[in-house]
DNA sequence: CTGAAAGCGCTTACAG
DNA sequence: CTGAAAGCGCTTACAG
């Protein structure tokens, strides 16, 4: 490897100003108070030098001594810039970027993780992590053991997406879909709906549980009738729809919601002339027939924006006041009324 | 800010295994060599506590003592992350990923970067440049200072796209559109065209010179007749079509191309049936009344992942060596058929 | 007001 | 075979 390139120091500089170096670094860090007190004369002269040297502190140093970094990493459990991921990691990114810029702070990407059973592994044995002054976690799924770690070693981190696979106090910023839902399940009601069938997925997130919880409580309180079905019956969905003489579907996503368009127009059910259809997700882009899908507008950016917030709240604060600190965050999802919700035919 | 958590370190595993911190060290990084010979015995107990503490060093402090980190810079002019700037920017930072994960490197975005004159400046106060090994560069437009700034520093960069812009020699990797020009020329030629118009922007880069001058050499070998157009004239393509008898049309890029259609559809000339269309860039997802736009595609995600291998070659060679290298790069981009350029109409 | 010194956690000659 | 020591470039008590 290349011997590293000698480059200008504090000494230096301190050598050039006639001061000490000790000096050097107090003007570098604008320190000022009441037991250092540099006259502006000296400054000045410090700061030409610094200034005709093009002088820049070597962060590896400051780190070392002790100093924070302005850094954060940003560590994704797959491929974060592919064509593929872009659709689910581009808002967030694209939020993390816009929160980094205006706290001035530098993005590490730890691309280097070494893949394990198809997902990357944050605790590697040359893990950058600690160049970092924290650290904002993303992906669908993550590693109980992993954030467990983060919380033990008092490493400051933020999840993005809410948490509830550990034990420990995992500060993240997620998302809730339980009040959303309601809305949706509201609107259709004001239409005249009654019985519905709600088409989803199998995978157990705390997302899929507020789904749940909002159709459940609609269910008992006996706003609307719901039926269910999973995303893999989609043969039998129009059968369902009519044996439960439902009016309106929730799908749990977008795709979903399409599949089930499908579906159902297959087997002569319109939408949403006679069945009216929903996504309990984000609906950007999504149509049917020309009609901008029902559903939501998911603000994963500002999710991922308000996660760095937090984040620098944690690097802010000593490690004994994190308990005190609000860390667990959940943001609203805005209902997108779309045009595929409509008032219930009459028969 | 918060107290520095106490962390694990060598000292500490030092006193675990029973050995010296140096022997920790020389155990970490797999030393073995003529002078220094640790029978396994030692290692495999130093290998236990570094196991049993998840110990990993320091990047700072490794940094510091002159190892190099494995961390890749990307500096950006603009903004990366956006959905506006997704559409250059991806594909480029998705090559950048995969030759990272590659080589086991981490990205650091230097997202921090202040704004000046509305372009990022990778020079200030507190730029944690150094922190990386090497950096690449990304942008349209590059300060021209900053990259004599970064040769003189002797600082290992790689430019991604041509540069022409200093005296310096300049690593990059850009993309050549001489020889695509001239395929995309023959194609016309050999479909009988004979006079052509060429729809250009008024931005002088290396690539905009490059279509001139196969334009340019084509017309002089009297292969096909070009009239020039600058972008802001649309409202009179129609008219220099005409005049010039123009049956096929080159636009510098896919939007121009677009537009450069549009107008002529709005003079009543059709496309491609009397006039075929081309664009010299670009075509990815473009079409034109259903047809798959004639152009190039251009290997951006390659452009990057080369890139990052030529600076890891910086990196891993002395600077006395830097000059024997072979830094600066032209992939070609590949002819995208198309459907747009057809033969000429017989009149 | 300013400097000499210790220390951050590592690596690497240099001695044993 | 292994350890004590110097040094990487900084920050920050602590003395003057």
């Amino acid at each position: 490897m290349a011997p590293k390139p000698r480059r200008v120091t504090q000494r230096e500089i301190a050598r050039i100003a006639g001061v000490s170096q000790t000096t050097v670094s107090l003007v570098l860090n604008d320190r000022d108070g009441s037991n250092i007190r540099i006259p502006e004369e000296t400054r000045e002269r410090v700061r030409e030098a610094i200034e005709a040297a093009t002088y820049v502190a070597d962060p590896a140093a400051r780190r070392l001594a002790g100093l924070d970094n302005q850094i954060v990493g940003v560590f994704t459990y797959e491929p974060a810039l592919s064509p593929e991921s872009m659709d689910f990691y581009g808002p967030l990114l694209n939020g993390i970027e816009r929160a980094a810029e205006q706290v001035g702070c530098d993005l590490l990407f730890f691309t280097s993780s070494p893949v394990e059973d198809g997902t990357r592994r944050l605790f590697h044995r040359k893990t950058r992590l600690r160049l970092a002054d924290g650290c904002i976690l993303l992906g669908q799924q993550m590693d109980g053991a992993e954030l467990e770690r983060l919380v033990d070693e008092r490493f400051p981190f933020v999840a993005v997406g809410r948490r509830d696979e550990t034990e420990a106090k995992v500060p993240y910023v997620g998302l809730d879909y339980v009040t959303p839902t309601r809305a949706l399940i509201d609107r259709a009601v004001a239409l005249d709906h009654e019985r519905a069938v709600y088409l989803h997925r199998d995978r157990p997130s705390p997302t899929a549980r507020d789904r749940r919880a909002a159709i459940e409580s609609a269910g008992a309180e006996g706003r609307l009738t719901f039926a269910l079905s999973g995303a893999e019956d989609l043969a039998g969905l129009a059968g369902l729809v009519r044996d439960h003489r439902a009016t309106v579907l929730f799908a749990e996503d977008a795709f979903l919601a399409e599949d089930a368009i499908h579906a159902l127009t297959g087997a002569g059910v319109r939408t949403p002339a006679d069945v009216s259809v929903a996504a309990l997700a984000e609906v950007r882009g999504h149509r049917s027939d020309g009609r901008v899908l029902t559903g939501f507008h998911v603000p994963r950016d500002e999710v991922a924006a308000e996660a760095l917030e937090v984040l620098h709240e944690l690097i802010a604060s000593p490690v004994e006041d994190w308990d005190s600190l609000d860390t667990q965050r959940l943001l609203g999802a805005e209902v997108e009324p779309g045009e595929t919700i409509v008032e219930r035919a009459t028969r």
